[in-house]
DNA sequence: TGTACGCTCGGAACCGGTTCCATGAATGGA
DNA sequence: TCCATTCATGGAACCGGTTCCGAGCGTACA
């Protein structure tokens, strides 16, 4: 494996100027980089990136801390990170939490003792704010998406704006009942997670306007679980006109439930999610939309922007902890409709 | 921040033996040992890993290349992996390359220009064989899964076997008249790709039983674009009366087009997929399970095995490049009967 | 009592780049 | 013609660990 060593003396330069002329930077004549570079090429060297970590302090890398990465709202956001990162030249160091209270702490605590990078994005329900204001503290570019904390920089959706404007739809549509179901958060509950922001909109949306109330319902995770608890709940025989679910995941298992005990959808009963995953399309789900890859683009723009004007972290006294929500966008399909005259 | 020296120091010792004593190695007395542990936890000393890396050559670190990590299947397989990488104190790099030929190859290249782990698990379909090749003279354990290739190890479902179990289920309860529908590949094709096994064996199974021969149909991967396509295939006059699909996707994708349709299932058509993926239970689908998530842990065991006896690399003249294939299992829901009496 | 051996520990040479500073040559202006 | 700059380049000191090798000491055995 050739070394910076062996490249200079073959093309009769010094170390020095080998690494000048490989990096980049001026101070190096034309011919003498072309030179070097050919003496590169010819040699096959590549750089220890290593020996640059040390000499720079630079890692080149950005850390990714997620609750899970096999579902789609954190598989899109890793996915938009990692293609801004590798436009950037940077490379994703990917520490997959797992629920928090399983496991998920220690693999915290083994990334704040080991985990080198230059940047960090964490994507939100992995920590609480204790850990929160830990990374805040470790001297570099910190950025959550999925929830505005007053420990980072922050993008997610605008989930009040989203809640809000799921349930106005349908009272739009002439609901009076409805109700809201949202997925029960495995992890931690932090003060005000992304579900019990949209949650909170629905209610203020159901004061607004006098609907009738109904208690919030949680239901689990896994399909299987949602698919159940959504099934019992419309069998009852006061079931409401229209369904406001906190995430397409949910909302779908409302339409199966729906369409296996003979609920016609949208006639007998309407249904509105938030996400739009690739599936709502089909299924013809009416629902809020929103762009995680873009989200996980945008966090790491902002990254390399700190980046580039503090390379060593420490971005001096007053750090950049703004939050950048996005606009919520209602796509309508056909699950949602005027309720039925009674 | 603390250097090694300063902790050194601090408890009265060389930099050599305040090495040794927070390495574990042998050679130091307990007590020295315990000082020099006490010293570092006072001084909130943290290893500079670039420096290690640099001393030792090793990263701690493990990559993975994948084409896509927003889908069931590879991000199964990712969490896999973090989890086992995690429990051998490893960290995992990745590189979301994305379809090949839509930028995914200038990704590759960053890695051969750029990557530096101590072992790789390459996902499947993000690479051609040339590619393949090249990694595997990386001089470090190269793993594949989901695929059988000569050029590494690997590790994935017995694609064969899990069509043949398919479609052996339907002509079990009588049906003489299957049609195979996969999704197509939107990757550079490989000689046999993981879809293309599934499909002969359905060949191989409707030649031997002498079933009604229909040509294989292949539909978009989005879930909107399968679902179009199974619905107008389903619209025909004359469809068969069961469909084996070579993912669980596509399965949902055709029950969808059939309720939608008014096709009832399974009593005039059963229909059965390839995967579990979580949403096929709620949906009845009868199906092949597999489970990517221990493919993922089973390969970073290899790699970590690999590692031990070679932790530089080079595994000597003959690597192991022996493959692992898991059995399927039927998994029998609501999706399937017997066919309609004519 | 002398020698051999084992154990703990320190000195110093790595690992392979980057970068500060000094040097010498070439250029431009007075 | 001479001095002041500018520019290309080389020497050497880093970055912060790991590890080889040898020194010193204590014990055991002849």
């Amino acid at each position: 494996m050739p070394r910076l060593d062996d490249v200079a003396r073959a093309a009769g330069v010094s170390k020095a100027t080998a690494s000048r002329a490989l990096s980049g930077a001026d101070g190096v004549s034309a011919t003498t980089r072309e030179r070097v570079q050919r003496a590169a090429g010819d040699l096959g060297f590549r750089a220890s990136g290593a020996a640059r970590r040390l000499a720079t302090g630079l890692t080149r890398t950005i850390g990714v801390l997620t609750p899970s990465v096999d579902r789609w709202y954190f598989g899109s956001v890793l996915h938009g990170i990692a293609h801004a990162a590798d436009a950037h030249e940077h490379d994703v160091l990917l520490y997959d939490l797992g629920a928090f209270g399983r496991g998920g702490h220690e693999k915290f605590e083994r990334f704040m003792r080991r985990g080198e990078v230059d940047g960090l994005v964490t994507i939100t329900w992995s920590l609480v704010g204790g850990d929160l204001s830990r990374l805040a503290e470790l001297g570099i570019p910190v950025a959550t998406v999925g929830e505005p904390t007053p420990h980072s920089r922050s993008f997610c959706l605008d989930d009040e704006a989203a809640g809000e404007q799921a349930a106005e739809h349908l009272v739009r549509l002439g609901h009076r009942d409805l109700l809201h179901i949202m997925s029960e958060t495995e992890v931690q509950p932090i003060d005000a997670s992304s579900s019990d922001r949209r949650r909170r909109a629905f209610e203020r949306v159901s004061a607004r306007h006098g609907l009738r109330t109904r208690p919030v319902v949680t239901v689990p995770t896994s399909p299987d679980g949602a698919h159940l608890a959504a099934r019992e709940l419309l069998a009852r025989a006061d079931r409401p006109t229209g369904i406001v679910a906190g995430t397409d995941d949910v909302a779908l298992a409302v339409l199966l439930a729906a369409h296996q005990l003979g609920i016609r959808v949208p006639d007998e009963l309407s249904v509105i999610g938030v996400d739009d995953v690739p599936t709502a399309a089909p299924f013809g789900l009416t629902t809020i939309r929103q762009d995680p890859a873009q989200h996980g683009e945008d966090v790491v723009a902002w990254i390399m922007s700190a980046l580039a004007q503090h390379p060593h972290g420490r971005p001096d006294a007053d750090p950049d902890r703004s939050h950048t929500s996005y606009a919520p966008v209602l796509v309508i399909r056909s699950s949602t409709a005027a309720p039925p005259r009674a």
